[in-house]
DNA sequence: ATCGCAAGTGTGTGCGCACACACTTGCGAT
DNA sequence: ATCGCAAGTGTGTGCGCACACACTTGCGAT
C-alpha cells in the first residue's frame, strides 16, 4: 500500500507536449501575456486535450503568498446563533490555513446599529485581501461595500442577501422562503380561523434586521395566498428584560384571547417559549428560527412546535472557503448560494448537529 | 495584498534550535528511531516549546505517496439515490486528489444480493489502502469486513450502521429514527383511526435492505408509542413492473378502503405516488424517503406529502474524506456519524440542493 | 592494532509549481 | 550596417518537507 505515485500530468509534461518551456506554459496558465499567438494556441490545445489540473498543493507551496480575510460579524456567547456560524468559520480556518490564508474577526453588537459603523471604521485602517460581512444591517453594509469596491477588495455576504452590490458570493437562506416555511408549519398545526401572533424582539429605535423583515414578508405572503382567515397581532418584546416581557405578554394574551399560534422571526423564540412554559400555555403553537441551545431545549420539551434552521455552520464554512478559493485562484463558486431551509421537530432535532455539514 | 509569508517555523528552524540536523528532527517527528536519547529529548523539547505544526502542504508534496480507496456501492442511473451519494464522492475525489488519494468504484446491484458477493470477490484480488462500503446487505458485509480486518485495511460504512464491526467510521442516518420521523409526519396529517399502508418494493427472495428493516421498526415503534389505533396493511410491489403494480394496488385499495396514509421505506415512493396520481387519489397522504428527482416532482405536485432525506451527497463526501484523513495522517473523525434527518415539504424542496452540503 | 558492525547523524534530491531573471529574436530607426 | 527596444522564450531557484543514502562514531571481537 501507499504506492509510489499516480502518474499525473505536470507542467513539464505540458511543456514537452507543446514543444515549449515550462515558463511559457506558466505564462499561458496564469494569463501573464508575453506569449506568441502560435504558442498560446498550442499550449491551450494541449491543456485542453489532457484536461490539465494543476497540483494545488505544489502551487500553494511554491507561491507562498499569504492572504488575510477579515470577518465582520456579531459577537456572541456560547449557545447563541453566531457561535454556530463561527464554528464553521473555525473549521474553514484550519483548512484555509494550509493555503496560507488567515482569518481575522471584527465584532459588532447585533442589537446595536452604531456598533456596526465602529467595526467598519476599524476596517478602513486595516489591510486585508478579502472580507466576509454579516448583513444584518443592510443600510450600513451598502456604503461599506462601496468602499471595498473602491479598494478592489472582494467580499462575501453571509446571513441574508442584499441586492445591487458586487459581492463575490452570498451564503444564507432565502429569508422570504424561510418565512413561507414557518407559515406552513404554523398553520399546518393550528385550527383555521384562529389568530396568530408575531413577536418582535428589538432594541428601541433600532429597526428590524434585513432578514427579519424578509421573513415576515414571506410569512404574510403565504397566509394571504392560502386564504388565512384570522387576525395577525404583533407584540414587541425586549431582549434583556424578562419582567417587562412577562407583563407585556400577559396584557397581550388578555387582549387577544383567540391566539393559537405564534412566530418570532429572529432566533429568540425561546423568550416567548419561556413565557408560555411558565404560564403552562400548551394551547399556543410556537414556531421559531435557528437551532440554538435554548430553542432546542424548548423543542424537546414540546413548547416549541417546530424550528426553521439554516445551517449556520455551513454558512460560515462556505463563506470563508469561497473567498479562500478566489484569493488562491483554486476555485470558483456561484454568486447566490441559497442554503437549504431545514425543518426541525422533536423527532429529528437530536441529529441536527452543526459539525456535520 | 498577497503578502510575503506568515513566518512559520520550519524543520530547519527546529534543527538549528536543537543543534542537530534536519534528518534528526525528521526522525524524531516520525518516530523512526535511531536517535540518541539526548537528541531525542532536546528536539522534543524544542518542538514543544515552539508548538511546531508541520506544513501539511509541503508534507503532502514531499511524501508523494499515493493511496487508493475502493468504494463498493450500488450502480445507479441519473436521478437515482446513489447518484447523489456519488456526486459527494466525486467532490471528495477532487479534494483528496490533492493529497494523492485516488478512488476506485466497484458496483453491485442494490436489488440483487448475489451481485454484492461478486463485487466482494473482485475486491479480494485488488490492492487498495482503504474501502468505503455501502451497507445495504448487512449479512454479506460482515464477512467482507473480517477479510479486510485480516488484511489490516481500514473501511468506512455508508448508508446504515452495522454493529460489531471494526469500521473506522460510519456515515448515515439512524435508520430507526428516520422511521420515527416518517411516522410523525404521516400521522400529523392523517385523521386518527384511519388505516396506514406500507408499500415494499422487493425482488423475490431478496429480503429487505438493512436500512428498510430498521426504518420500519422505528415507524412501528412511534405508532405504538403514540397509541395509533388503526391497522397497518402491507403491500408488495415490483421495481420494474408498472402493470403488475397497478393491478396489485387496485386490489389492495379495494380490499382496504380505509387507508388514509402510506409510506415506502426505500427511495421508491414515486412508484406508489405515480399510481395515486393516475387514480386521482388525493385522499391518501404519502410519505417517502430521499430527494430523488421523481420524488421531488411528486412532492411539488402535492402527491407526496413529505420526504425524509439524509444528505446523500454529504454521506459520500465525508466517507471518502474520513478515509483520506486517516491514510494521510492529517485528520481523525468520530466513529459514529449520524447525519441529520431532513424533512422536505413543497415549501422547502427547492432549496435542498445536494451540492451545498 | 585492526576489523566489523550497530547506533547515530547529516546531506542531497525531488515532489510540482511560481516567479525572477537572463536570454534570444526580429523589427524599425538611424 | 548598427543599434535599441519590444516581444517572446527558457533556466534556475526556492517553497517545506520526506526519505534515500552516505557518513561518523564507538564498541567488542579477533
Amino acid at each position: 500500500m501507499a504506492e509510489k505515485k499516480h502518474p499525473n500530468i505536470r507542467i513539464v509534461d505540458i511543456a514537452r507536449m507543446a514543444g515549449v518551456s515550462t515558463g511559457t506554459v506558466d505564462r499561458v496558465i496564469h494569463r501573464r501575456g508575453k506569449v506568441s499567438d502560435a504558442n498560446l494556441a498550442r499550449v491551450n490545445e494541449v491543456l485542453r486535450q489532457v484536461d490539465y489540473h494543476p497540483n494545488l498543493v505544489a502551487r500553494s507551496l511554491a507561491s507562498g503568498r499569504c492572504h488575510t480575510i477579515a470577518v465582520v460579524m456579531p459577537h456572541f456567547a456560547t449557545g447563541e446563533y453566531w457561535a454556530d456560524v463561527d464554528s464553521g468559520i473555525r473549521r474553514a480556518e484550519i483548512e484555509a490555513g494550509r493555503y496560507n490564508v488567515a482569518v481575522r474577526r471584527l465584532f459588532f453588537d447585533q442589537y446595536d446599529r452604531t456598533s456596526f459603523d465602529d467595526a467598519t471604521t476599524a476596517l478602513a485602517s486595516e489591510t486585508f485581501d478579502g472580507a466576509v460581512i454579516a448583513t444584518l444591517f443592510a443600510e450600513q453594509v451598502v456604503p461599506l461595500t462601496r468602499e471595498l469596491d473602491a479598494r478592489s477588495i472582494p467580499y462575501v455576504f453571509v446571513d441574508s442577501h442584499i441586492p445591487a452590490c458586487r459581492e463575490l458570493a452570498y451564503f444564507g437562506t432565502s429569508s422570504f422562503d424561510a418565512g413561507v416555511v414557518a407559515a406552513r408549519l404554523l398553520t399546518d398545526r393550528t385550527e383555521p380561523g384562529a389568530d396568530l401572533a408575531i413577536a418582535k424582539i428589538v432594541r428601541t429605535g433600532n429597526g428590524g434586521s434585513n432578514q427579519c423583515r424578509n421573513r415576515e414578508a414571506g410569512f404574510r405572503d403565504y397566509l394571504a395566498r392560502t386564504g388565512f382567515a384570522g387576525n395577525i397581532r404583533e407584540v414587541e418584546l425586549r431582549i434583556d428584560d424578562r419582567e417587562y416581557n412577562t407583563r407585556r405578554l400577559d396584557d397581550f394574551f388578555r387582549e387577544y384571547p383567540r391566539i393559537a399560534g405564534a412566530v418570532t422571526f429572529n432566533s429568540t423564540c425561546h423568550i416567548l417559549g419561556d413565557y408560555l412554559a411558565r404560564r403552562h400555555r400548551r394551547d399556543v403553537r410556537l414556531v421559531g428560527y435557528d437551532n440554538i441551545r435554548r430553542n432546542e431545549e424548548l423543542l424537546r420539551a414540546g413548547i416549541v412546535t417546530a424550528l426553521v434552521a439554516q445551517r449556520p455552520d455551513a454558512q460560515g464554512y462556505h463563506s470563508i472557503m469561497a473567498l479562500c478559493g478566489f484569493l488562491t485562484g483554486t476555485g470558483s463558486v456561484p454568486r447566490i448560494n441559497n442554503m437549504p431551509i431545514d425543518i426541525l421537530l422533536r423527532e429529528n432535532i437530536d441529529f441536527y448537529k452543526t459539525e456535520i455539514i
